[in-house]
DNA sequence: CACTCTCCCTGAAAGC
DNA sequence: TGCTTTCAGGGAGAGT
């Protein structure tokens, strides 16, 4: 499940490739994937990719003709890059054939991912783009502004954590980490946080994810594998998928938010 | 406006 | 052993 740390991640990995080569066609192996792929996204040839950057989990390519190719890898999604043979493999979905002859698929068995394309002029405009809260490593993303977001809110402070119209990139799994790293419990109200812990929970926040991106590149780098795929790491988590608080030895929680499971430790999360 | 629920999808794991 | 059920998750859009 790639989360922002994956995204920042590959993306770093693919930005040589992509930014020394054109794409000099791209091929779909079926019409859709969470979203239909736009009619003229085939019809992308021999063009330059001038940009590659991330905004929340979304990967944006800037091509040279004033486009934008948009990619989410949803839940199980993976740019894979064939150097020599490539066989269209199962879930192999969209094929990027580049200058070199090299070849980068997305592969992805549950579909949750998408990619499309739109003008580069309209991409802040753009109805998966505009909506988007803040970067939780923008240095705006703080105190301050977590403490406005949470003011009057009376939903638990984990659902708020995962609105993306409040702030970006923060999936389940780092939900999790973070309230249990700010000793926050994920039920509680924004409303009724002290500053303090506000603070605290947007340092957990960015120190979580400058951790997980930072081992990603090491892993990445150790771990490329044959087909060229940069899989997913490791993590350590403290408190995603566990049974036992690793600072009190209680049972560790698990109940269910918005329909996703929560881990959370209620000796040490008030 | 604030907030929650539903749905999309497949494969792994658990249940029978 | 083999079939069926459950669960996991991101995010758009519908619903309360």
């Amino acid at each position: 499940m790639p989360e922002l740390p994956e995204v920042e991640t590959i993306l770093n990995g693919l930005k040589t490739h992509l930014l020394s080569h054109q794409i000099n066609k791209i091929h779909i192996n079926r019409p859709n994937l969470r979203i239909p792929f736009p009619p003229d996204i085939t019809k992308t040839k021999r063009v330059a990719i001038t940009r590659v950057y991330r905004r929340a989990k979304y990967m944006l390519w800037e091509l040279e003709n004033n486009k934008t190719l948009i990619l989410h890898l949803g839940m199980s999604g993976k740019l894979l890059l064939y150097k020599d043979k490539y066989l269209k493999g199962k879930h192999d979905h969209i094929e990027f054939h580049l200058t070199n002859d090299n070849i980068l698929v997305l592969n992805d068995p549950r579909r949750f991912g998408l990619v499309t394309i739109t003008d580069t002029n309209n991409i802040s405009s753009h109805k998966l783009i505009k909506n988007l809260g803040i970067e939780p490593l923008d240095e705006d993303f703080n105190a301050y502004y977590l403490a406005e977001k949470c003011l009057n809110k009376t939903r638990p402070i984990k659902n708020l954590l995962m609105d993306n119209k409040i702030i970006v990139g923060v999936g389940n799994i780092y939900a999790c980490e973070s309230l249990y790293a700010a000793k926050i419990n994920p039920i509680k109200c924004p409303s009724k946080l002290t500053f303090e812990q506000i603070s605290s929970l947007v340092t957990s926040i960015k120190k979580i994810l400058i951790e997980a991106i930072k081992a990603g590149g090491s892993t990445l780098k150790d771990y490329q594998k044959s087909d060229g795929s940069m899989g997913y790491f490791q993590h350590n988590f403290a408190v995603y998928n566990q049974f036992q608080c690793k600072n009190c030895g209680v049972s560790i929680k698990k109940i269910r938010q918005l329909g996703r499971t929560t881990f959370y430790c209620s000796s040490c999360q008030v």
